[in-house]
DNA sequence: CGTAATACATAGTTTGAGGCTATGGAATAT
DNA sequence: ATATTCCATAGCCTCAAACTATGTATTACG
C-alpha cells in the first residue's frame, strides 16, 4: 500500500510550503525523518518528485501531478469520518454527477437557492455522458446523479421531470413555417443534429430519426448543445433538443424556431439517482422536491 | 491518518467477500489480524461497519458507504503509480474545430452571419480540447481549426483577438467587495475552478495559481463553462473564466460579481489555424475578418 | 578566500502498530 | 448432544518509521 497516506501527506506538505525543513516543523516531525519519507516514496515510484537545493524544495512536473492527485485522495478520505459524523446531505461537500444535456440549463437556479439555504454545503458538479455516470456512482466518485432513469437499473432512485424533445431549425425552415407540435412524418427526410455517441440523447435521437425516416448528421461529435444549436442555425439540420435546454434557449430569445415533436417516445425521464444502499434520507428528498420546484418553473413558465 | 489505506483495502475485501475469514485469505493475512483491523477502524469511527454472525458479515447502511468511498479512494491511489508509467472555403462544407471554451459563446453571431451571407454554406462545427483538436487538423478531421495559438506550431495562424481572464465569485465574496481589475496578489490563498487536465485553459490557469500562490480545485473535471461557473456561484471558489465567456455572462444578467484579472500572463491569444500546406486563402482572410469583428463586438462592448 | 548560515542527507537507536499462533465463544446443523 | 462454522480474544514478535546527532553542499558576506 505504498505510498502511504501519512506519505501523501508529505509530499502535499512539502509542495505547500516549498521547504522540507518547514514541512516538518508544520507536521510535527523531525525534519530527517520527513526527508527519509521522502526519499522512500521517490524510490518506491521511481520518480523524483522534487528537486532539492538551497532554495527550498521544488516538484519537477510529475511531482506536481502527483501532489495533485495526493490532495484529492487525501481530502476524499477526510470526507470519509464526515459520512459517519452524519449530518445529513446538507453539510460539507456533496459530489453532483449530471448529464452535460441538463446540468448547465437545470442547475443555475438550484445552485443559487442552495447556496443561500445551506451556506456550508460545498456543491461539486460533474458533468458527464450516461456511461460515466453509471460508473462514478458504483466507484463512489458521485453522491448523487441526475440522469435518465433507465439507466441505472437497481439504484434508487426519485423521479424529478419529464422533458419532451423539441426541434431546432433556422426562421427560414420549410418546417418553421407551420406552428404548434411537429408531428413525427414531418421529420421525413430531414437531417438531425445530436450529440456524439455514447451520450444517452444520441440513443433517444437515433430512435426517433429511425421511425421517422429521417437519418442522423455524422457531422457533429462534441458534448455540447449549444454547438448543436449553432449548427442548426447555420442550416446543417434539425438541432433535436431536451425540453429543458429548449425552454432555456427560447427564454433567452433566440434567431431559431422551436417546435416541440408531437410523439409518446420523444421524452426522456430524469431521475436523482442515489446509491442503493441508502434508501431515501430527508436531504435527497428535500434536494429532489428543489430540482423538481426549477424543472417546473423552466419547462412551464415562471 | 486512520482509517489506513490498508484498512480500506480490508473492509472492501470483506464488503466483496461478505465472509471475514475468505476475505482474510485473499488479503494474505490470518483471520485473527483481519478482525482485530475491522474493529480498530470501527473503535476509530466509531460506527459498527458490518454485522457479523454465523451467516458472515453484512456491511449496516454506513458501512456500505464507507466501502463506496473507499473503493474510490484505493481506486485514485491505484491510480498514482499509472501517472509515472505514462500526449475554396465558403462553399460547401467547412468543417470547424473550436475550444468548448470559446464556440458556444463566439460562434452564434458568426454563424448567423454566415448563413446568411453564404446560404450554400454548411458550417461543422465540433467542439474539442486541445490536444484532439491539433490531431484532428493534423489527421483532416477539421480544416479550419479556432484555438490558442501556442499549441499549433508550424502551421498557418492568423491571430484573431487576445483575452483576458476573468474571475467570477458569489455577490458575498470577500473579492466582490472591491471592484477594477484584480491583482494577481490579490488570489493569494483562493481556491480556483477552471477545466479539468487536457484543455489548454487549466494549464493557463495552473500557471496563474502557481505563482499567485492559489491553488486549483479538484472539484471539477469536465468540460463546460457553465458548471465551472455554477460550482463559483454555490461558493466553491473563484471561477477563472476567459474573457469571451464574461462578456456573454455579463450580459446576461448574472448573480455573479465578474473581475478582470490584472496580469501580463492572465491572457491567451486565440487564432485562426489551418493546415499549414494551404497559405492564407482570401476565403479564410474573410472568416477571420468576420472571427474578430465578431470577438470585438463580444469584448468591446456593443 | 574563509567563515557562517541554510537546508537537506545519513547513521544508529528506539518504539509501537500490526502481524502471527493458539484458543475461546456463539450460533446453527446433524 | 455433538460437530461445524465463523468470528473474537490473548499473548508474543517484528519491522516500519520515528527520534537525536552529525555530515555535506551551496550560498552569502566581510
Amino acid at each position: 500500500m505504498r505510498p502511504t497516506l501519512r506519505q501523501l501527506e508529505y509530499i502535499v506538505a512539502v509542495a505547500d510550503l516549498g521547504q522540507v525543513g518547514a514541512a516538518a516543523v508544520q507536521l510535527n516531525v523531525s525534519q530527517p525523518s520527513l526527508s527519509a519519507q521522502l526519499a522512500e516514496v521517490e524510490a518506491d515510484l521511481g520518480v523524483k518528485l522534487f528537486l532539492r537545493g538551497r532554495g527550498g524544495a521544488r516538484a519537477t512536473p510529475v511531482g506536481a501531478e502527483i501532489v495533485r492527485r495526493a490532495r484529492a485522495i487525501l481530502r476524499d478520505h477526510q470526507d470519509l469520518r464526515a459520512v459517519v459524523r452524519g449530518g445529513g446531505m446538507f453539510q460539507g461537500r456533496l459530489r453532483l454527477g449530471v448529464l452535460p444535456s441538463i446540468g448547465p440549463y437545470l442547475l443555475p437556479g438550484v445552485v443559487r437557492r442552495l447556496h443561500d439555504e445551506h451556506p456550508s454545503l460545498r456543491l461539486v458538479v460533474r458533468d458527464e455522458n450516461t456511461r460515466d455516470l453509471v460508473a462514478g456512482l458504483r466507484e463512489g466518485r458521485h453522491d448523487l446523479v441526475i440522469s435518465t432513469a433507465e439507466d441505472h437499473p437497481g439504484a434508487q432512485q426519485e423521479t424529478l421531470f419529464r422533458e419532451e424533445l423539441w426541434a431546432a431549425m433556422p426562421q427560414d425552415h420549410a418546417l418553421a413555417a407551420t406552428a404548434g407540435p411537429l408531428p413525427l412524418e414531418g421529420l421525413r427526410g430531414q437531417v438531425l443534429l445530436t450529440l456524439g455517441s455514447g451520450h444517452r440523447l444520441s440513443q433517444l435521437v437515433a430512435g426517433l430519426a429511425g421511425r421517422a425516416g429521417a437519418r442522423i448528421s455524422e457531422d457533429y461529435e462534441g458534448t455540447s448543445l449549444d454547438a448543436i444549436r449553432l449548427m442548426a442555425a447555420s442550416g446543417a439540420g434539425l438541432a433535436i433538443l431536451p425540453g429543458i435546454y429548449a425552454a432555456t434557449e427560447a427564454r433567452r430569445g433566440t434567431d431559431l424556431t422551436l417546435r416541440r415533436l408531437k410523439d409518446a417516445s420523444a421524452v426522456r425521464q430524469i431521475s436523482l439517482i442515489q446509491p442503493s444502499a441508502h434508501g431515501v434520507t430527508p436531504d435527497s428528498a428535500a434536494l429532489a422536491g428543489i430540482l423538481r420546484a426549477e424543472a417546473a418553473r423552466l419547462l412551464h413558465g415562471n
